[in-house]
DNA sequence: AATGATCTTGACTGAATGGTCAAGTCTGCT
DNA sequence: AGCAGACTTGACCATTCAGTCAAGATCATT
């Protein structure tokens, strides 16, 4: 049974982890970060997670679902090119909503996804076979474009990720201005270019 | 005075640093790692570098050059499709050639900047503005498709550093295969169609 | 071969850090 | 109020890790 107490408190430590693994990755956090963060004793942290490892582990299970929700919200039976756009705006909105989410992520893939792989092999991997495989069909019916299905969901990752992900480069490329400004009308013409049917491009003016 | 030991060990030290660095980000990587990847003893690399900070530092510096060259090529007198083409297929090389660079980058971009602000803030910028100068006229002129040229470098780091830093994910998906296999291809036709000159798009056949 | 400079390292130190524990405080229930 | 279980923490421990040092090995030069 878990109390109110327990209840409040889990819940300050992940998020204080949260702030402070994806900031500093998993080796630069300390314990006593959280703690101080959580507003919390770091022995009161280790009553609730038996170790560093626990938290980080217990946010990344959180996290997994999240990550996972937008692409299994594609609709087979909707319009290809819509639901493809609509799938690339849910993940720019998660890299507005949760940066810290995406530079959790982040840190864990360059590090090798040592405490991630399984989920990517088996789960992820299985989501994004459905999309290739709906991609695939999708083109052959002729009501989308011929696309490489995995360097288009890769696109779509990298360019909507990019901006959580490289946030203090760009703000301190676009003199602090808030980095997702123009973003989604970019993003939106780039795709509905990249998935428009093929076509003669005229030449240069 | 630099003699041929001298410079023997400092390439020994730094590869090994980069090895380590861009596998584990700066606090997770320890100095007796680098040691047995370089093979000399601790007190070693600390006899050729002040500190571990040191040691980051000047591999940094190395980096920083380099990871500038492709941008300083786009010849403002050449043709903008084909120099914006060139500019994204020389980034794209660079995943591929360098890709522990690209990640020794992501890890410290990820993490604030924090050794790096200084040049992001400086340099970068300003061969940023210089190349969204050259973009704005380039579309004044109308020679090429009015695009926002922040976000189209961002889409060009975006899309070509993602097969670098995220290659531990790629590979999972992809069962193994070459990250790369394909994606020149498929960011050739992406910004073909992104640079194309606006036209109307036919309905979904 | 001699010698001074350069290079190398085993053995250490001090600080940081993950984790423990026993002793206390608070909470909810009767 | 009183009690059992839940919660909290100061003090502590063991390990890891960046960095030091003094003594010895190697190298270049004559």
């Amino acid at each position: 049974m878990t109390t109110r107490i327990q209840k409040r408190n889990r819940k300050l430590i992940l998020d204080a982890a949260l702030e402070v693994f994806s900031a500093q990755g998993f080796r630069g956090a300390t314990l006593d970060q959280i703690a101080v963060e959580a507003g919390l004793s770091k022995p009161n942290l280790l009553y609730y997670f038996d170790s560093k490892e626990a938290i980080h582990k217990a946010l990344l299970g959180e996290l997994l679902t999240t990550w996972l929700d937008p692409l299994k919200a594609i609709d087979p039976s909707g319009d290809p090119r819509a639901e493809i756009m609509a799938y690339m705006r849910r993940k720019l909105q998660m890299s507005r909503e949760y940066p810290r989410e995406s530079r959790l992520f982040a840190n864990e893939i360059l590090q090798g996804a040592p405490r991630m792989s399984a989920f990517i092999a088996t789960e992820l991997k299985a989501l994004v076979d459905g999309f290739a495989a709906l991609i695939r069909r999708w083109s052959a019916e002729g009501r989308l474009a011929p696309v490489d299905p995995h360097h288009l969901i890769f696109s779509i990752w990298a360019l909507t990720q990019h901006y959580a992900d490289f946030d203090a480069q760009i703000r301190l490329i676009r003199d602090g201005a808030d980095p997702l400004e123009g973003a989604e009308a970019h993003l939106e013409m780039l795709f509905a270019r990249l998935l428009a049917p093929a076509q003669v491009t005229p030449p240069v003016g």
